[in-house]
DNA sequence: TCAATAGTGTCTATGAGACACTATTAA
DNA sequence: TTAATAGTGTCTCATAGACACTATTGA
């Protein structure tokens, strides 16, 4: 890297003004038998509830300022986040000139160690009213999310295989946030799952066979 | 804004080392009976052919500085610049530390008037080689114009209204860059279409229906 | 009339919703 | 046996592909 590089106009790389730059994560999870949830981060300084973030290192990727924060402030083994958007609104942040680039990470209930009173799992519906815009980032990621489930059985390995088919579409309707025809569902499944020779017995009923993904 | 913000490790925000943000634009457009095509400019400095970009300056939101670039650079009056993504790996910019925001913008091809030899139109087939990742985000837009064209009728504007039927089905597979059923494509678009009393009579065959979106 | 393009009617295959029916277990 | 859950078979309806057919123009 040059900090002597100059562009047409004879001027320094170094001496154009520079934004800082956050990263902001929704962290989705769906405990066994709950709602799509996402952690929150109780903010030091104000103590406020908000998503968790940090401000991008020199030369770091995004991706690996999310998964710091992720374990400094959440104390979460974060997995693979996705970016999803730049907030650019030069006034969303009263602490300077901060663009925020959103992004979504989808972590599996068992995964989830959270650290301690700096941290907690808040259904979605009731995570509103945070600072700095994230609740426009929930929204965002909560809207990604429900693109990929709408289609292909457990995209984001919530489940941990094999797992039955009522298993699988109990976890599509938590994502979703609405009921799904188990018919149709089950016939929209079934082509992207592999049967295994274990079966699901407990409680009464017929066994109910246990599937892989792909 | 203050910069005499500390957080919680009693940092002041202006301390956190900084990275140049970029703003580089796909700007596409369909020529009448062309192909896909994409604006490149000539860069004063090292003469290649590339996608217009521009630094972000203080305050400036990041759709600003995308048609700022458009204007000064291709000549272009841009209209509605989407984002696309971040691209962020600290080597791909040998200036420095630089952050690429992506756009896409849309614009018909008769209101482009592109600023003499230091812009082009080319084909995106052939719009190749281009540095700084610059094929990448091109390959972004494209996919997501192509995304919004597959269910609605010219949702981005490139046609003057109205149109008919044939010069709709031509410019989706000018965008989609492959054929289409003439009848499922009829079939699907009617519904979003509002027939007028014009026709276009020009040469042999049936007057065709002129139509208007939505 | 002929060539060319626009537009309609309809047959068929496919897939979703609906729902009755069978299968297999615990209690 | 009964209740409960898993899974199958099939009817109907909506839609896409295919394609024959009609409609309206310029030459």
């Amino acid at each position: 890297m040059s900090d002597e590089f100059r562009d047409a106009s004879g001027k320094r790389l170094a001496d154009y003004p520079r934004p800082s730059v956050a990263v902001d994560t929704a962290v989705l999870t769906v405990p066994a038998g709950g709602a799509l949830s996402v952690v929150q981060v109780r903010d030091a300084v104000a103590g406020d509830w908000r998503l968790p973030g940090t401000f991008v290192h020199e030369g770091e990727r995004l991706a690996d300022a999310v998964l710091r924060s992720l374990r400094e402030k959440a104390g979460v083994s974060g997995l693979a986040p996705q970016q999803l958007h730049v907030f650019d609104d030069p006034a969303r942040d009263d602490r300077g000139w901060v663009l925020s680039v959103a992004h979504l990470d989808v972590v599996p209930a068992p995964a989830l160690e959270l650290g301690g009173t700096r941290a907690r799992l808040v259904p979605v519906a009731e995570a509103n009213g945070m600072v700095h815009g994230h609740d426009d980032i929930l929204e965002f990621a909560v809207a990604r999310l429900r693109s990929v489930y709408s289609d292909a059985p457990d995209p984001r390995g919530l489940l941990d295989e094999p797992f039955t088919m009522s298993e699988l579409r109990q976890l599509h309707e938590a994502v979703l946030g609405e009921r799904l025809l188990p018919d149709s569902f089950r016939r929209a499944m079934l082509p992207h799952l592999t049967p295994t020779d274990t079966k699901r017995t407990d409680g009464p009923g017929k066994p109910a066979t246990r599937y892989l993904r792909g």
